[in-house]
DNA sequence: AATGAATGAGCATTCATTCAT
DNA sequence: AATGAATGAATGCTCATTCAT
C-alpha cells in the first residue's frame, strides 16, 4: 500500500460531507433557483448546521459553481467515453447527442442548475467566463472535432463546424428542456432518434 | 381640434414617462439580472427618484414583466408582419428565421431578458406561465402553421412539427446568444443564411 | 352694513374648506387611526387633491389636532350651555353626564379621535399638553366647580372634588365606549339614567 | 441531576434573550408608542443588533402582544390570587381594585401600552380582538363574579353587573392615567381607599 | 470538527411634503 | 386657488457570513 496515495480519515470525511452538501445543494438549487435557495436550505437539506457548510466551502456562490462543475465534469466525461466507443463521425454524433440528452434526463436536478446558468450568463457573462471557459471550450471541441473529422471523410458538409456545433448543443438543450416541463411525452430514444435525424439532416454531405 | 382623440397633455407625459422608465429598466435588468438589479439603480438610469418608479408601476416585478412584454409583443408582431409578406413556407420560415435574429440583434438588452427568464422558467415554472401562457402560444402557433402548411404542400416532412418548431427556437436562441456573447462575428446576414439552411435541411421533403 | 365684519368671498370660501376637510378628516381618523391614515385618503374624502389639503393645514399632525380641537370646543360648549340651564348641583351633574354622552353618541367618529388620543396621551404626553391644557383645564373646571358647588350646598361629600372629577369623567368614557363597540345594546337614556345614578351614590352627602 | 426537569443551557439563554427583548421592547413601546418605535429602537435598547430580534420574534407586532399578554397575565394571576385570599365581596373588591392600581403603579411602561391598545381599540378593534379575546373574558368575569356574589349575599344592589364591572375597570384605569402624567401627587394608599369607597357607594345596597 | 446565535448590510415599498404649472 | 407629479427619508424584514463555544 502506497502511503502517498492513502487519504487520511480527515480527508475521507470531508470528501464525504463535501459531496453530501453538493448532492443538498444541487436538489435546493434546482428547485428554488440560486437567489431564492438560502444558505439554511442547503443546511437542512444535507442535515447540518449552517456554519458546517462553511467549512466546506467559503460562500454559497461556490458552493453553486461546485455542484455546476461536478454536474459538467461527469456528463463530460460520460460523454467522452461514449464517443470513444463509436466510430464513424455519425455513430460518434449519435453517441454524443444521446449521451447528452440521457445525462440531463437522469440527472434533471443538475440540469436545472446548467440551464438556469445559461441564462444568467448573458447578464452576469464575467461569472460563467471565469469559471468554466476552460471547461466548455474542452467540451465544444469534443463536438467540433466529431465534425472536422466528419468533414475530412467528406460525410460532413465543409460549413462552419463551430456554428453547426453550437446549433447542436442548442437543440440538445431545447428538447431536455422540453422534457422536463413536462410538454413532451415522448419516449427518450424517439426523441433521441427525432434530434439526431434533424441534426444530421442539417449538415450531412449528400 | 378633435377634442375626443386628443391626448391630454398629462396623459402624453405619463407615456413618455412610462416608456422612459421601461428603457432605463430595460437596460439594468438587462446588465444585472432581475435579483441584482434594484429599484434605486432603475430609478437612477431614468434619471427620476425612487418614488417617481412606484408612480407608475406597482413594483420591481411589475416593470420587469412590462419590459418583457413590450419586447415580446413587438417581436411577435414584426415577425406575424413579415412572414405574412412571403408566399411559400419556405420563404415564410425563412422571414420568420431572419425577423428574429435581427430583432433580437436591435434589441439586445431585450433579449438578455428574455433569454434570462427563459432560464429560470425551469427552477420558477409558475411566474412565466401567469404571464406568458398565451402570448407564448400565440407565437408558437406561428411557427406551426408555416412548418404544416409546408407538410400539407409537401415540401416539408411530416415529422413532428411541434418538435421541429421548439428545435427552431432553440437554434434561433442560440445562435443570438453567440452573438451577443460576443463568440460570433459574423455578419448577421451570413447568420442568418446558414442557420437557415440548417434549419431547412433538417424538415424539407426530399 | 359692517364693511369690518364682512368677509371676503375669499375667506368664505376658505373657511368652507377648511370645515370640509376637517369633516373628512374625523371620518378618515375615526376609521384608520391617525397612523393608517394617509393625507391622500383625506383628500380623497374631501374631494380635493392631495396638495390643496396643504393650502389649509400645515401637516397631517396639524389636521388631526384641529378636528379633534373642534369636537372638543363643540362638546364643551354644549355641555357649558346645558349645565348652566339647570339649578341644583345635582340637575347640573346629571346634565352634564347625559350631555357628555348624547354628544359622543351623536358623534362617533369624533368620539373614536377623542379616545385614541387619550390612549397615545401616556406615550406622547408632550403632543397633547401643547394643544390641549389650557382647553382640558377649563373643562375639567366647569365639572369641579359644579361639585364644589354641591359640597358648599352639603349635597355633595367633600372628599377630593378633582378626583371625583376625574372619575366622573373615566366613567363616561368608557361608557361611551362600550356603546360605540357594540357591546351595550341599551338606550342612551337608560345608560344615562345608570351612570348617573352610580356616580351620584358616590359622591352625595348622606 | 434529573435530565428530564433540567433545562439545556441553550434554553436558558434564549429564555433570557427573550425577556431581555421584550423588557426593552417594553420600555421602547411604552416611551414611543406602537407605530413610531422602530425595530431598531428595541435592538439598541436590548443592546443587541437588529437581526437578533427577528430570531425571537416573528414580527414587531409579535413582540408588540408578547409584551402586551406577559404583563396582562401577570395582573391577571397577581389579581386572582389577591382575590381569592378575601373572604367576603367587599373585601374581594378591594382587594381587586387595590391590586390592579398597584400593579399599574409598579408596571408603568406595561400600563402604558395596555392603556394605548385600549386607544386603538375603537378604531382597530379587529387587532386586540384576535389576541386577547379569551384573556379579556376571563378577567373581566373575575369582576363580575364578585359583584354577583355580592348580590347575591344582598350587599350590592342587583343593577346591571356589567355595566358596574365595566365603570370600575374604567375608574381604575382612569386613576391610574393620573398617576402616570403626573397629575396625582396623593399616597398610592390613599388613592385606593378614596376610589374604593367611591365605587362601593356607587353599588352598595343599603 | 460542528454548531447556531449574532450580526448588519441591503432593499422594496410607503407616504408626508414640496413645488412647478 | 388648485393640482398632482415628484421627491427621498424612513423602516420592517431577510439572509450570507462570522465566530465563540
Amino acid at each position: 500500500m502506497l502511503i502517498g496515495n492513502k487519504k487520511s480519515k480527515k480527508e475521507v470525511v470531508a470528501e464525504f460531507r463535501m459531496a453530501e452538501l453538493l448532492e443538498a445543494a444541487r436538489v435546493v438549487f434546482a428547485g428554488k433557483g440560486f437567489q431564492s435557495a438560502t444558505v439554511d436550505d442547503i443546511a437542512d437539506a444535507a442535515g447540518v448546521a449552517k456554519g458546517t457548510v462553511y467549512l466546506y466551502y467559503r460562500s454559497k456562490r461556490e458552493i453553486y459553481w461546485a455542484a455546476l462543475e461536478r454536474g459538467v465534469l461527469d456528463l463530460f466525461e460520460e460523454t467522452r467515453k461514449n464517443v470513444e466507443s463509436a466510430r464513424t463521425p455519425e455513430a460518434k454524433l449519435h453517441a454524443f447527442v444521446a449521451t447528452k440528452i440521457a445525462y440531463f434526463d437522469r440527472h434533471r436536478d443538475f440540469f436545472k442548475i446548467y440551464f438556469s446558468e445559461f441564462g444568467s450568463a448573458l447578464t452576469q457573462p464575467a461569472h460563467i467566463y471565469k469559471h468554466f471557459e476552460g471547461l466548455y471550450l474542452r467540451y465544444a471541441g469534443l463536438l467540433t472535432s466529431i465534425l472536422q473529422e466528419g468533414i475530412k471523410r467528406k460525410v460532413i458538409r465543409n460549413a462552419r463546424p463551430e456554428m453547426a456545433a453550437h446549433a447542436i448543443s442548442d437543440v440538445i438543450r431545447g428538447v431536455t428542456t422540453q422534457r422536463i416541463l413536462g410538454w413532451s411525452k415522448t419516449e427518450i430514444d424517439d426523441e433521441v432518434e427525432f434530434i439526431f435525424d434533424f441534426i444530421w439532416r442539417g449538415i450531412e454531405r449528400r
